[in-house]
DNA sequence: ATAGGGTTAG
């Protein structure tokens, strides 16, 4: 391990010492009830008491009797008042109390640098650090994992090389605690193997690190690597908790594994995990990205105590089902039970306002943001462009991108050339397309729209230009993947694929369902191609598209009365939609499709987006 | 005394 450490320790900027220097002393006045208690125990008690509830007012008064009878000093007092202020979210005064402190013990050190990697300061948390060591003292197994915690917030893999480097050499990395922080810590810079490396060393784990390493996993996406230890642990028969479970299934959401997902959410309910609102968010995000929106709703209400992000998991869920109307009436519910929206909530009441082109409503909660005192960010006004411009209102959208008072990003673009896109508006389009050409440094996913701008205005020198810039950056477009889960197992399927064990049978079908969807008056469009292809070509094409085909093998595969669930990694292209409407109508099938941002439930020849998408 | 938390966009 040792050898992997940079030569030069690394160099930390200074901390922001003018917050530090407006800090607010504690107020002037004492509660006289302090004045009676003359033994220091007993307040010290009273100080942990409200350190547990979190009581701001009263502490505060405890501490100016601290001051005024000159208690501040002992070292007991000073380490209780710095804990006081880490729960109560006041870094700035623990660090107030510990620089006042004239006797520092190893746990006034160690609380301080805590309450700094706590309340999210961790570049004064490491400052700390360094002037501890500075002055002699040495670093123990109370104080690491605060330092990997600060660390773990910077991302900085140097620092945690350095860091992990005096934890070798002072003896402490096989302890649990220093152990699975430094796991965290590795995780969080972007290193699973240094990760799995320390977590393999470790001679004793516990639920923390199994965890830390399983949520490490799943945050790089090596999915597979989670699961994989994630079953150890049930084979081992070791500890897991409500965390666990909320990784593992978000993994599974993550690639719609809903059998998977159905019996891990088996063993929440047989564990009790699944009263957990951690585990609910998961499970309600995994229900509806496999496309069962009723599923989502049922963990949803079961879950007792409902936080935030639960709230926030289920509007979603929602927005990409096209149930609007659930959202608005969701986003009251959660407003009068006392849960405060945050810009995550507004966004999920925007996307699903873009979703049903509802204009009106939008901008009514685009403004009231402003009343929770939410700030709109770049993703607010990507998604106000996003719904005026797919509602036809491509100038207004114009119009917001110029009076916002932040710069527009990648996001607020490609929302505003989709509009163009979506309404044929090819002039404004190219227009628009200049102007993010001239800016230069445009990304990958940028390219591509510009490269459709141009081509649609028939500007194909510019488009092809825009296509080459993607090929130097060594980017190709994303392939078009469609998929299906059949019990365990999921068949992948891309444009025209022919490898698939049963693709004899699905293309029969395939040609068999054409011909009646003719008769019932399907016919091809063909203008959803962009690339300059004949006619005849453009048809086999668009024929043979990835979810055409996985519906197809649904189809000879399911039994009728099972949904077909086909999942996408890009946007269905209009024909398709029309398409599919058609082989719901004529298999008398139920088809859900999720392409990249929505779903649409095909039942009878209509479609749940209600052909606005 | 000390370690871990989700969700969204083209």
């Amino acid at each position: 391990m040792l050898q992997q450490l940079p030569k030069r320790p690394f160099q930390l900027p200074p901390p922001p010492l003018s917050a530090v220097n407006t800090l607010t002393i504690p107020p002037p006045q004492t509660d006289h009830i302090f004045e009676h208690t003359k033994d220091n125990k007993q307040l010290c008690d009273l100080l942990l008491s409200l350190t547990r509830s979190r009581s701001l007012p009263k502490g505060l008064q405890l501490h100016a009797h601290f001051i005024k009878s000159g208690l501040q000093s002992i070292p007991l007092v000073s380490h209780h008042l710095i804990n006081f202020y880490s729960k109560t979210q006041l870094p700035l005064h623990s660090l107030q109390v510990f620089d006042e402190s004239p006797h520092r013990s190893a746990t006034t050190w160690s609380s301080a640098i805590s309450s700094l990697a706590q309340n999210e300061l961790p570049l004064i948390a490491l400052e700390l650090f360094r002037r501890m060591l500075g002055e002699g003292l040495k670093a123990d197994d109370h104080i690491y994992p605060s330092v990997t915690k600060s660390i773990a917030i910077l991302g900085r893999i140097d620092a945690a090389r350095c860091v992990h480097g005096l934890v070798v050499k002072t003896g402490f990395e096989c302890g649990v605690f220093v152990g699975s922080s430094a796991i965290d810590m590795y995780a969080k810079c972007g290193e699973t193997r240094d990760a799995r490396k320390l977590f393999d060393e470790m001679p004793e784990k516990n639920v923390v690190s199994w965890t830390g390493m399983i949520a490490g996993y799943v945050l790089l996406g090596e999915d597979e690597e989670a699961l994989r230890l994630f079953k150890q642990a049930l084979v081992e028969d070791l500890d897991v908790n409500d965390f666990t479970f909320s990784c593992v299934v978000r993994v599974c959401g993550n690639s719609t594994l809903l059998e998977l997902g159905r019996q891990i959410h088996g063993l929440c309910f047989k564990t009790s995990f699944d009263s957990s609102s951690f585990v609910g968010t998961s499970l309600v995000s995994l229900y509806s990205r496999c496309g069962i929106i009723e599923g989502a709703y049922r963990v949803f209400k079961e879950i007792p105590i409902k936080n935030l992000g639960l709230w926030n998991a289920m509007l979603i869920a929602c927005a990409q089902h096209a149930q609007t109307d659930n959202a608005f009436a969701l986003f009251e519910q959660m407003v009068s039970v006392g849960v405060k929206p945050n810009f995550i909530t507004f966004l999920c009441l925007l996307y699903a306002c873009s979703h049903s082109g509802l204009v009106e409503k939008g901008k009514y909660y685009f403004e009231l943001m402003k009343e929770y005192g939410i700030e709109p960010g770049h993703q607010h006004y990507a998604s106000m462009v996003d719904l005026l411009g797919r509602a036809g209102k491509v100038q207004d959208a114009v119009l917001i991108i110029e009076k916002m008072p932040i710069k527009s990003t990648e996001s607020i673009w490609a929302a505003l050339l989709t509009g163009c896109r979506i309404h044929g508006n090819t002039e404004l389009a190219s227009f628009v397309a200049d102007k993010i050409s001239e800016l230069g440094n445009v990304g990958s996913g940028l390219h591509v729209l510009l490269s459709n701008a141009y081509a649609a205005a028939g500007r194909w020198e510019e488009a092809a230009r825009a296509r080459k810039m993607l090929r130097d950056q060594g980017i190709r477009k994303e392939t078009g993947l469609s998929w299906v889960e059949d019990g365990n197992k999921v068949h992948t399927f891309t444009s025209g694929d022919w490898s698939h064990m049963r693709t004899k049978e699905i293309y029969r079908k395939l040609e068999e369902l054409g011909e009646e969807m003719e008769r019932a008056g399907y016919v091809a469009d063909t203008s959803y191609v962009l690339k300059r292809v004949d006619g005849e070509e453009k048809n086999q094409t668009i024929r043979y598209h990835s979810e055409r085909i996985a519906i197809a093998f649904g189809l000879i595969t399911f039994p009728p009365e099972r949904p077909i669930r086909v999942m996408k990694n890009l946007r269905v292209c209009g024909d398709c939609h029309t398409a599919i409407k058609f082989m719901s109508k004529c298999s008398g099938r139920v088809i859900i499709v999720r392409d990249n941002n929505r779903f649409h439930r095909f039942e009878d020849g209509k479609c749940s987006c209600g052909d606005y998408w």
